[in-house]
DNA sequence: CTGAAAGCGCTTACAG
DNA sequence: CTGAAAGCGCTTACAG
């Protein structure tokens, strides 16, 4: 059932059913209520392919799904944020575009789907430095909102990622801690950056020294935080806390201090990162950080469609707070269980 | 860059440039060969829309993401299986829609996409048994393939759940367990009917009587695996081994066991399934079933991709072995960390 | 082998 | 307040 069939038996023009649809006004009352009625009636739904034909516009957003196919590495935000990021987008009538692809394909298959113009705006939540993507997408202004990584160029939404180690590392330095290691993720990321001069400036506000042996950068996984942090518990002076860049990190962490026959937290404290579904489960359980994935989610939605619109952003960027979890790893507080 | 500046600057009609872009023959070499090269250098792109518009198909996919917005809950394989479906579906030029709503709306939104001809066909990995919206894709005959349940009426990809619990029962009751308990997930699933099978299956193969007070069904949550088996536990003749429907349940029934200062796996042995990340970094390393989920996903794409084109889909449904990977949980094997 | 023309289902100035 | 018409960028019988 198409424009032309209601408009045929309102007995009026396809551009009035057209405007009855489109909620503009400068069509008689009860012309309106007829058509309306008629649209109600048959369950007639504007087809998209016509209406973008039309308008130009896609009323679809892309999400650029970071897969490493070749890795099968996924951070665990990822599934909470899509729930998100297609609730906000299906709210305000637009669909979400998975965008993912094995890992070197990514950016031309992104950037087709943006010229052919199936896609009006994009969000992009793994970006790191130097990214080439972004780069394309900021040469042709393309609507873009990063999310959890801060770039001048771009609109962003990021949590506080600073405030939240320096917090933690804080709480463990009160604990009584003086030799903390920082067993962070990948460098390219402003997200660990962020991480790291929040745990820098808790040390240097008690006026620790900052060791380059007690801090070590890696991927996002256990293998990595076993590896980093085993032969930091080897040195003569070892030490009695570490900050993990993630959860999974952390694992690694706990499997590095059990195989040393250590406990945690009496011998060596521990924090981990995002607090994924399993943190709590550990043993002992983790201290981490909860992120606001979900508010993070619905915000850069906000922001990409004002961009879509052709309004200014004001701000621009925007950081959410996030919450520290205390559990038993880091010795600094009680446990709960759910 | 549209189809008539690439016929004008070639001197040609619009559609002989259509019959070159779609690879029709009927065109002549030195035309086509000068059509190609405009079109490369200009970087011409069809445009969607107007090819939807004409031809009626979307070349989108629409995946139902399962989110229950209340309560935040989202099963561990989704984003590997995103991952696959969006590649599988990227590599054969369509788009993935992500489809996800809060419960209750979940139908309308995809009823609504499909009749506005926005997707092609649409996969569900979330189904359970009288769930209404397959009910409703069945009725209009729209290109449908479910993922991890099964429904005679539909096509559906899955994976042998009940082998797995029946191999992993089996161990069990090699190992000298005749008192098993089976914590299952939600009973609406196909799959843990299936496992709930296999488990008794198992038993019955060696002559043990299936208990219902070994036997608990509830979601997939921690709290839920805590819950079933606490009062199991408490039995005069208390399970020496349980049989969790999922990683999360069974990092519940972990809990539970400490909580009565019982050891894992030398009291009570414990399998889990799903292998999920941080599975291998639980107290003890769970033992557990790894799902096919990437092949599933992929090969639940291929199953649509021939509804959409409209040939007959021969097998209709699809049952993927999953692995079995034992760790220190169940006490039957050795552990390896990485 | 190639072109002219109609059509896909909308929207939107432009008239009246 | 409403209609007729052009246009969005393709595809596809139909001629030639």
């Amino acid at each position: 059932v198409t424009i032309t069939d209601i408009a045929r038996l309102a007995k009026v023009s396809p551009g009035t059913v057209s405007r009855v649809v489109n909620e503009q006004d400068g069509v008689g009352a009860g012309t309106r209520e007829r058509i309306l009625r008629l649209i109600a009636e048959h369950g007639y739904q504007a087809s998209f392919f016509a209406q973008n034909l039309a308008t130009g516009s896609a009323f679809a957003l892309g999400i650029v799904f970071p897969i490493l196919a070749s890795e099968l590495v996924i951070h665990p935000v990822f599934p909470e944020l899509l729930g998100a990021v297609g609730d906000a987008a299906g709210e305000a009538g637009y669909s979400l575009s998975l965008l993912s692809v094995p890992a070197g394909t990514r950016d031309d298959r992104v950037l087709s789907e943006v010229s052919r113009g199936r896609i009006d705006g994009v969000l992009l939540p793994d970006v790191r430095r130097g990214d080439r993507l972004l780069d394309a997408l900021v040469d042709r202004d393309f609507p873009a909102v990063v999310v959890g990584h801060r770039d001048e160029r771009v609109a962003w939404v990021d949590s506080d990622h600073d405030e939240a180690v320096f917090e933690l590392t804080l709480q463990l330095l009160d604990a009584g801690h003086q030799r903390i290691a920082l067993v962070n993720g990948p460098d390219e990321l402003s997200a660990c950056t962020l991480r790291r001069n929040g745990y820098t400036r808790a040390l240097e506000s008690r006026g620790i020294e900052c060791e380059p042996e007690l801090q070590a950068n890696g991927p996002f996984s256990a293998e990595s935080g076993f590896k980093a942090l085993s032969p930091m518990l080897q040195l003569a002076h070892r030490p009695s806390a570490v900050v993990a860049g993630s959860d999974l990190i952390a694992a690694g962490c706990i499997e590095a201090i059990r195989a040393r026959q250590l406990r945690i937290p009496e011998d060596v404290a521990l924090t981990g990162f995002d607090d994924q579904p399993l943190a709590n489960h550990l043993n002992p359980s983790l201290t981490t950080v909860r992120v606001p994935i979900s508010d993070m989610g619905r915000t850069a939605v906000q922001m990409l469609l004002q961009l879509v619109a052709g309004e200014a952003l004001r701000p621009r960027t925007l950081v959410l707070p996030s919450e520290i979890v205390v559990r038993d790893s880091s010795g600094t507080g009680e446990r709960v269980i759910f």
